[in-house]
DNA sequence: AACCTGTGTTAAATTGTGTTAAGTAGCGAT
DNA sequence: ATCGCTACTTAACACAATTTAACACAGGTT
């Protein structure tokens, strides 16, 4: 699928080694938890309550500071309802009492994630590299690489918008009027030539692949053959 | 804020009734809960495990034919191993075993909807300290931190409020008059260049975070990567 | 072949940005 | 009051991005 979930386990007493699918940081307090939390971009947070130097509940409020977006989950011994309504009151996804099997933990985890990564995607909605033999393409960032030279060419936006449909519609026609609708959002005469000036931009951005190729096909638009 | 969700609460013993924030829908077994999903919307699910006529994981499976993503949860009195990781494989969201209070069952619904409804995100407060990479950036304080060399910027009013403008719109265009309006109240030509000027400024504060990058969107405006 | 329309490419023209540095205004300290 | 500092604005210059123009050629039609 992708690339593995970066998850921070703040825990103190045993090791739960969560390795299986996750990239898992491991801290051993809630002031270490915190150091790490701001040095690096966590997909998930995995909190013991009962913890040295700052407990899972406040540590879970300076987390929420900085991001109010990231998933916690609690990990407790206690199963007072007070603790529980309280964890969740700082804004946590899920609340589990010990003991309980790792495999729930897991599962519990997925389900989160499940949620959490498609609205990356939804937000996102595309593809976020393109590899064009040599080439790989940024549309977020507008670059082309090449990577055997390890050469960086900054795209301008339209060019990288171009190219993002193209890629969008690899060996696929991509029509005129589509693209012009979707980037110039009008479609006169004086846009669809500048189209073709940018077409010639990006052929020429592309000409050292010789397996990537831009075709015109008459009359209906240009095809991205990789 | 929003409109209620529509919950779909599939039980038998006793009435949970949970009308407080919810459009609940209560069907007594499960044949009855899936006629009534089937002719419904629902914004999530929960089903109690042991129910007359068709238990609750077979519920789960046939509304998962019908529907891959609607959050479902999963209320039972046993809380066996074996039982909540199937429960988990039907592709659960969660699991509660009872006796659970009702505040903990609202809870839990809520931190599911607030992952599904993506509304909530979005339009949801403003955050009090941003993430960029290796740094942080307090608004309030018009602090940009940088979190590996532990060095702190101070950033003058107006540095802080384009990057905070930014900030808000991460990974999306800033428009030049929005910001402008915002800002400098009036957009004319000397307050657009004066902004250009900020811009470099911002761009030099960050400039040691590769990963984060202001680019111009020629003729609309700015765009924050992270 | 003669024709019309569509495309490829280059270059000029226009408009938008990037950056540095000089200018101005406000403010607290001396 | 004046000095020194800071935030901000204005100016100046260089260059980038996009559009428009110009000309050559390609593809399909009659």
């Amino acid at each position: 699928m992708e690339t593995k979930a970066k998850l921070l386990l703040a825990e103190d007493d045993e090791n739960l080694g969560i390795a299986k699918g996750f990239d898992t940081d491991l801290f051993g307090d809630g002031e270490l938890a915190y150091t790490g939390f701001k040095k690096n971009e966590y997909n998930i947070c995995v909190l013991d309550i009962m913890m040295p130097k700052k407990d899972g509940i406040s540590l879970a409020r300076d987390i929420r500071l900085i991001n109010q977006n990231v998933p916690i989950i609690f990990l407790s011994a206690k199963n007072l309802k007070e603790d529980v309504l309280e964890g969740f009151r700082t804004g946590a996804d899920d609340y589990i009492t010990k003991p309980f099997s790792m495999e729930e933990l897991i599962f519990r985890i997925e389900a989160i994630l499940r949620r959490t990564t498609q609205e990356a995607n939804s937000t996102g909605g595309e593809q976020n590299v393109f590899k064009l033999g040599r080439f790989t393409f940024d549309p977020r960032k507008q670059i082309l690489t090449n990577e055997e030279k390890d050469e960086q060419v900054k795209l301008t936006t339209k060019e990288s918008e171009l190219l993002r449909l193209l890629c969008n519609n690899a060996n696929k026609v991509l029509e005129r009027n589509f693209a012009l609708k979707t980037i110039w959002i009008d479609d006169n005469y004086f846009n669809a030539r500048s189209m073709d000036v940018y077409i010639t931009k990006l052929r020429k951005h592309l000409k050292e692949e010789t397996s990537v190729e831009i075709i015109n096909v008459h009359g209906k638009g240009y095809k991205l053959i990789v």
